[in-house]
DNA sequence: TCATAAGATGACTCACAAGTCACATTCCGA
DNA sequence: TCGGAATGTGACTTGTGAGTCATCTTATGA
């Protein structure tokens, strides 16, 4: 993991990377419950414990630097998350056995930062579509390059005779999308209990039963061969 | 398609009409370009040629009763897409052509439209995770009217024996969730033409193909029987 | 102990945009 | 032609929050 104290510092050094840090956890905790453009600094400020002020002091840039520093920790968890579920296997574990474990491991993730998770998807939709061309670049960047940790895996298969010849790069773009969509699906599902049509999606509420569903939608399809 | 003008109505009434219809083609031009949060009354007034006050005559609730207004209409025709791609049909034609046919209109008619789409897509991921119930509401609501829509070709189909018997309102989530997932997908990456890595993904940008290339993937999966 | 640097602070400024309302304009029936 | 109803308008009010900076506090080491 990318941050954690590193002892190679002086006592200032790890101390400010400390404040800098609970900043960032204050941070996290507002703009999921505001949203970005809602968040105040003020408000992350006073979470944080410090005055509005010092903030500038550790991101000059102000909430925006911010937004993007909390990003970076999300994408690299993620990243974390798909390279070791496809790490050194693939030789004694099939492609769709590492499939199935991200699924789960990615539903267990999203259940314990659930306020990580929502920052990533609300602001990655909005930056996308923005007319900001750096911001686009940085998603498609850090989207890259979680797809390419896909592609390894999918190459040996292809070699090993276990899935057809597709276009990869999109083959992996539909599995980690796959995975974000059943995200958002169970979120938005679970959220509100009550709802009127409750009954049908609960198969997919089930962490492990939502992992089968998906591996077998997406090696088997849904068609009978 | 719900609105257009009513011919039932008197020349007040209709012209009423015609100047709502303005302001809300007005305010799809913008909340698209700068997003719902920075689009401003004043700049929606000012391309529908009306005063900041004469909106509020208009549409009470102000910014975001014309935001509603406009995901109707977005939520309206999506709709009818989906409801004519698998309509009547299903006896001559079979569910994996209506899905193809379906994903081919789809990325039409986002390349028609693409203002609209955006406002849906930035906003619709927005809203399903903010903590205000009643949008939250309003989206699994839109949601599930066109889930459901294709609901009976695929009760149909697996009567037929075409499709496997898997729990079907999650694969008819699984359906449209691509759908939306290939075209943000080629949104993103036509975007930025020159940028690094795009060789790949170019498989998706021809229409034709990627219905193809997702048809394939959902009806046949991609293990090798 | 004190001088100096490093860090923290929140009141303030400034820009911006939502929503209001008193007044102007246009329409229409008598 | 006239008067009142309907409609339009944008200057103004109000609220908000980002970012600044003069000032205060604390740490350091000479």
């Amino acid at each position: 993991m990318a941050s954690d104290t590193d002892s190679s510092l002086s006592r200032r050094e790890r101390e400010r990377q400390m404040r800098r840090e609970a900043m960032l956890r204050a941070a996290e905790v507002v703009f999921a419950q505001k949203g970005y453009t809602h968040a105040t600094l003020g408000e992350i400020a006073e979470r944080a414990e410090f005055g509005k002020g010092t903030l500038y002091n550790y991101f000059e840039g102000g909430k925006e630097e911010m937004l993007f520093a909390v990003l970076d920790t999300v994408y690299d968890e993620v990243h974390d998350l798909v390279t070791s579920s496809f790490a050194g296997a693939c030789h004694e574990r099939s492609l769709r056995t590492c499939y199935h474990d991200m699924v789960t491991r990615a539903i267990a993730f999203y259940q314990e930062r659930e306020d990580l998770f929502v920052i990533l998807i609300k602001e990655a939709y909005r930056m996308c579509f923005s007319h900001d061309d750096e911001k686009v670049a940085y998603f498609q960047r850090q989207r890259a390059r979680i797809v390419d940790a896909l592609l390894p895996a999918l190459e040996q298969a292809v070699a090993q005779g276990a899935i057809r010849d597709l276009p990869l790069h999109s083959v992996a773009h539909m599995l980690i999308e796959n995975v974000d969509g059943l995200i958002v699906h169970r979120a938005v599902t679970t959220h509100q209990e009550s709802s009127s049509a409750c009954e049908h999606g609960t198969i997919l509420q089930e962490p492990e039963q939502a992992a089968d569903f998906l591996t077998a939608m997406l090696f088997d399809g849904i068609a009978i061969s």
